[in-house]
DNA sequence: AAAAAAATGTTAGAAAAATAACACTGAGTG
DNA sequence: CACTCAGTGTTATTTTTCTAACATTTTTTT
C-alpha cells in the first residue's frame, strides 16, 4: 500500500466514520480514480472497510453484522424470542413509558412498537437506543455512562437515581439466569443498578425469559422472582415457575407466549 | 400480499429491529420458503426493508443511507472537513480524555483515533457514540438524556454537572455560527449546556469551524470566541479571525488546516 | 534520458444477484 | 371430477458485481 492509496482509504474511512455507506462508483468519483483502484485499495487494506453488493461500509459496524446465523442454530432460539416478545408486547398500551433492558431477548419487541401512536422508551443499551431512535413515534431516553462493549450498554454510579427520577409505567427486564431459590441474575455487575432501579420504580414489572435460563445462576443477582408482576416465558418453563408458591410474597403471574 | 407473506415480513422485520442484516439465503431458511418467495414478499411490501447486494436490511436505517452524493456536491465541503479534522487531530496525545461535540464536522476526526493506544471519548451524540463504540482502543462515555433526532444527540437537565464531574483534557467543539462580536452559536438549545460544561471543564478548548460559519448567527449562543484556546479553520476564514485583537481577554490562536 | 518499478486504467471473463418466465401444488368451486 | 387461481418452487435470462489479465501511464532509479 502506497501513500496515495492510504490517503484514499483514509478519505473513504472518514466519509464512513459517521455511519452510512457509499457506492463503489461514488467512492471512485470522490477519489478521482477508477473503481478498480478503489477495489484494490480496500483489498490491500487492513480490512476496516468491506464491500457489500457494490456498497462500501465499515466492516466493524455492528449494524452490518448478520443478525441471524443458521450455522450457530440460533434459529430455533429466534422463533421463541419472537413469540416471547409478542406476549410481552400485549402488556403495552398507548402512551406508556417503558423501561427496556439490554441484551438480545427484547430486540424483537422494538419492532412491535411502531404500531402505537406515542410511547416513551427508557434504556441503557446502545443497540436498543439505535433501534428506538429510528422510530418517529417513540421518545427515547438513554441512560448514559461508561460504555461496556460486552453487553452494548452503559453503566454509571448514579444510574439508580437517574432511573428513579423517571416515571416508568412498565419495566421489561431480561435475565441470564433464573433460579427459584437464589433469584434472578445477569452476567455484568453494571447492569444490576439500572435493573433494580427499574424494578423499584415501575408500576408493572415484566420478566421475559425462555426455558434455557431456568435453574441457571449468573454472577450478578439483581432480584427475587417475587419482585416481578409477570413472567413471560415459554411452555417448557411455565410448569416449573408455577410450582413456586407459598413464599412470603405474592409469586408472579406466569404468562405462556 | 396475503397473510402468510405478511407473517414472514413481520418475522424478518423483527429480526432486523435491533439493527443488522440478514442474507437472502438465511432469510429464506428462517421462513422455510425459497429465496424467490422472500424477494417477492419484500418487493410487494411497503418498502420498510430493502436488499443491498443480497443482504436484507431496514431501509430506514440511516446507517445504510449513502453518505455521500456527488449530485449534491458535498464533495468540496467534505475535503475541507477532513483537512480541518486532521489539523484538530494534531492536538491529541496518547491517553487523552476528549470531549467530542455533535454534528457532522467532527466525524472525520473519529476515524483518526484508531492510531492511538488508549483514549477516552466523552460525547452526547449518538452518531459519535456508534462510531467510537466500534473502536477497541477508545473508552466511551456517553452523556444520556432525552434523544433529539434533529441533531442525533441527547439532552438533560443535569448535563452540565455530569460533564463537570469528568476529567476532560481537550474539548473539540463545533458550531453552526461564529460572529466576532456576538460570539459562537449553534442550532439547538439543548446543546448549550454540554458545550459550556466542556468549555468550563477542559484544559484545552478547540473550536473547529470552516469559513461557511463565519459571520453567521444561530439561535443558541454558547460562548465568546475568547473561550477557546485554538480555532482550527481553513485558509479563507483565518485572516478574518486573526483580525480579532485587543479585547479584554486573550484571543484564541488560529490554526489553518 | 533510458530502464525499471509501481500505480492505475481497460478489457474480458467468472460469479453472484436481480428479474422474468414457466411449472407445480393444493384449496376452493361448479 | 375437472377447473380455476393464488401461492410457491424451479429454471432460465439479464444485469450487476467481482476477479483476473493485460495495457498504459506515472514515478523512481540508474
Amino acid at each position: 500500500m502506497n501513500g496515495r492509496s492510504a490517503m484514499r482509504l483514509a478519505r473513504l474511512q472518514d466519509a464512513l466514520a459517521g455511519g452510512g455507506t457509499i457506492h463503489l462508483s461514488e467512492a471512485a468519483k470522490l477519489c478521482g480514480v477508477s473503481e478498480m483502484t478503489i477495489r484494490r485499495d480496500v483489498a490491500a487494506s487492513d480490512g476496516a472497510m468491506t464491500f457489500l453488493g457494490g456498497h462500501l461500509m465499515m466492516a466493524a459496524n455492528p449494524q452490518f453484522a448478520p443478525v441471524y446465523d443458521l450455522d450457530e442454530q440460533q434459529g430455533s432460539h429466534y422463533l421463541a424470542k419472537q413469540r416471547l416478545c409478542q406476549g410481552a408486547a400485549s402488556f403495552i398500551t398507548e402512551g406508556d413509558t417503558l423501561f427496556i433492558d439490554c441484551g438480545t431477548t427484547l430486540m424483537p419487541l422494538l419492532g412491535m412498537l411502531g404500531e402505537f401512536e406515542e410511547l416513551t422508551v427508557v434504556t441503557y443499551a446502545l443497540n436498543v437506543a439505535n433501534a428506538v431512535g429510528a422510530l418517529p413515534n417513540v421518545r427515547l431516553v438513554l441512560l448514559g455512562g461508561l460504555y461496556h462493549p460486552s453487553s452494548q450498554s452503559f453503566g454509571s454510579g448514579d444510574m439508580y437515581d437517574a432511573v428513579r427520577r423517571l416515571g416508568i409505567n412498565k419495566a421489561f427486564i431480561s435475565a441470564a439466569g433464573v433460579d427459584l431459590e437464589r433469584g434472578v441474575s445477569c452476567f455484568h455487575f453494571h447492569e444490576v443498578a439500572p435493573k433494580q432501579a427499574a424494578l423499584d420504580t415501575a408500576l408493572y414489572r415484566i420478566l421475559v425469559v425462555d426455558a434455557s435460563k431456568l435453574g441457571v445462576v449468573r454472577p450478578a443477582f439483581f432480584a427475587q422472582l417475587e419482585a416481578f408482576d409477570v413472567v413471560v416465558t415459554d411452555a417448557k418453563a411455565a410448569p416449573v415457575l408455577n410450582a413456586r408458591a407459598g413464599g412470603t410474597h405474592q409469586p408472579p403471574r406466569v404468562m405462556v407466549a
